[in-house]
DNA sequence: TTAGTCAAGTGGAGCA
DNA sequence: TGCTCCACTTGACTAA
């Protein structure tokens, strides 16, 4: 695995720029009795329609439209406070037993032999997202702050970031690799070559058979690999990336 | 039933 | 030594 991360990148990130100085007050503005109640009042306003989108569809396909490009706040906070139906009720319900109980510090250990998965709330991952916009890293006292006033825990919301930075890397790479022509991918594909007192002992051409599959072949959990992805905007692969 | 999503688990690495 | 990072992997959950 190869370790890009340089120190000063990480602390650059970390250092309060413009993004960070306007965090001061952002935590109010998420503290997700806004979106949140308005959520719950349309939850329950509208608990009797039938079956119909996810809400956490909605949320994830707001995600997609975080980018760069397409950063538009509001309208993700409408979608994804949008109508919502039985499943999405039940799910907050669960939402509001798991996450504010703050997952596995049970008071049972022994019954948590089956691992339980919190399903953050709508708010909570509005706010989540929202901040992630505009820091990608969070610093221990951001990260404390962000987690009280969205009523996380800070071990929640780090490993939120690094999931979410992980998956926009992903995606990331997805859309390069979709938009990358083959022919330039086969340029790309490492050569192993055994030297021994700087000679050569064999190379490529020596080899019996093709030693490094294709890319698509190494990512079994990316199966979005082929998949022309909507995030794929035309001017940028960012997928929530901002700079 | 299966595929996709996502929070959490795991493990190696860097840093103070 | 402990924290955080990345890069997966696992397991629960949902929709089709």
């Amino acid at each position: 695995m190869a370790n890009n991360r340089t120190s000063f990148s990480i602390h650059n990130i970390l250092n309060r720029g413009p993004a960070c100085e306007k965090n001061s007050g952002l935590d109010e503005e998420y503290a997700d009795e806004q979106v949140h109640g308005e959520r719950e009042a349309r939850d329950r306003s509208s608990s009797s329609l039938p079956v119909g989108t996810a809400g956490a569809e909605r949320i994830s396909s707001c995600e997609l439209g975080l980018d760069s490009s397409s950063s538009d706040q509001h309208s993700c906070e409408e979608e994804s406070t949008g109508g919502e139906d039985n499943s999405l009720e039940r799910r907050h319900d669960m939402d509001q037993q798991k996450s504010q109980s703050c997952n596995f510090e049970d008071n049972n250990p022994k019954s948590s032999k089956k691992r339980s998965r919190a399903a953050f709330s709508h708010a909570q991952v509005y706010g989540l997202e929202r901040r992630f916009n505009l820091q990608r890293y969070l610093s221990g006292p951001e990260r404390a702050d962000l987690a009280g006033a969205l009523k996380l825990t800070e071990t929640q919301v780090k490993i939120w970031f690094q999931n979410r930075r992980y998956k926009t890397k992903r995606r990331q790479m997805a859309a390069e690799f979709a938009l990358t022509p083959t022919t330039t991918l086969a340029k790309r594909v490492a050569v192993k070559v055994l030297v021994r007192n700087d000679q050569r002992q064999y190379n490529a051409e020596e080899l019996p058979s093709p030693s490094v599959p294709p890319l698509y072949q190494s990512f079994p959990y990316y199966p979005y690999m082929f998949c022309f992805q909507p995030w794929v905007s035309g001017n940028t692969l960012s997928g929530g990336l901002m700079h």
